[in-house]
DNA sequence: GTGGTCTAGACCACG
DNA sequence: GTGGTCTAGACCACC
């Protein structure tokens, strides 16, 4: 079982985002490695109870970004390790989706620390260790 | 020159929700208080090369939303400050933000402590005084 | 036959509000449920000879106020009854409501113990105890 | 002082029926009487602050109403009471605008008893006791 | 002048 | 198929 996936079917992210998302992060922490092999579209399909062109729709957008790559008649694979932005590029789009965030919230009235409290709570679901018996990239 | 509206119209956000954005960071913010005026629909529309729909739109959401309230004939004002929502609801929608802010971030492959300190520093320019000098009206 | 709509064409409160309302209302009385399906924008639209815009409108309002959802590519459901507002702002709202009530009834001449007697036979049409029985879904 | 007007200029009834609402009003509960004179447009405008045409639009209102009769040169007076409504009317318009009422109020989940205590709260607002130095019509 | 409502018809995103 | 967004242009109520 080299990934658990979840969608939140309620949710106001679209399920094929989802689903980019976590395999992006799962790549990012670790957990997917290069050349690992993601579940087939038919198989995760079925394991989310979602229609498979969604599925489809995920892993296309995946290879398209160069994050996954198709050996034909195989599988998908997660694709080699690019740094696809600079480090500025990588701060840029931090900084304005922390600004964006903000804009959500601020009309919420919110302290600065229970902002700060709850996305450390989101944050701890995230960010899951690596892959235990492997050591990390 | 009570405000300045920009747009960004191939962004992925829809053109009303910038603008609900905008004004809810100026009332966030102080560059927007409790009882000024909002440029009128048709002005605004103009200004920004949208449809005047669109704007109505983008008012007609911060008025359900309690930040601004229409006087008849007169136009739109900044509303008071008001709790709408219940904590349930507040938390709620906080939650939902965060979620979608770490989706968007996530595969970046930042360290944890770096997020922190770009909202921490986000943070700082939202949060300011309330009211620190009253000479508008 | 899950739910009845109809609307006032020449009526002074705008179509879109009657549907809300009606829709509310068969929230209230236990007429629609928690995770049951509203007809489609287009399908209400033709059924009531209406531009499918202003049930677009309506199932907007409803899904900013909680009271349904919207699953994306599925349709719209009614949604789990949550507290979204404030008890400040319910209070508000209640006694906005009030007062719009008896500034229509007022000049009629009632004396307030018709008005209090009128408003209590109303009110055991409404409320009914939740979820009677649950042979739906 | 034959009346006290006061206008909410943040509510949602427009200035002109509030005006209308009041002169209905103080005319069913007897603090305004047949012939009595209402303040010249000129007068009520400025008092109430207001643009003299909103009040000359309510005059209007209640004159094409029967409600008032202008005598021409020395200004508006009220009309001696006609019962514009049969009793089944009444009760009619009375249980629709208890109708609409409610499907205001029921989705912000209240009691029986709130509704009841707040209406009574608004009803004290409005019943006042007819003029004190006339005996009751 | 102001905002509010409605229609018509288009295009897009999602499943 | 679903809802969401945007444009165009109309009409109304209010001030």
């Amino acid at each position: 079982m080299p990934l658990e996936f979840h969608i939140a079917p309620g949710s106001d992210t679209p399920i094929y985002r989802q689903i980019v998302d976590q395999v992006r992060r799962a790549a990012a922490t670790g957990a997917l490695r290069e050349g690992d092999q993601l579940p087939s579209v038919r198989a995760l399909a079925e394991q989310l109870v979602v229609n498979p062109n969604t599925v489809a729709r995920a892993y296309g957008d995946l290879v398209r970004d160069g994050v996954a790559e198709s050996r034909h008649g195989r599988g998908l694979f997660l694709a080699p390790k690019r740094r696809i932005f600079s480090n500025e590029e990588r701060r840029r789009r931090l900084r304005r989706a922390a600004e964006t965030f903000l804009s959500e919230v601020a009309f919420l009235d919110f302290e600065s620390s229970e902002i700060r409290s709850v996305l450390d709570e989101t944050l701890g679901q995230w960010k899951r260790p690596p892959h235990p018996n492997k050591e990390a990239s």
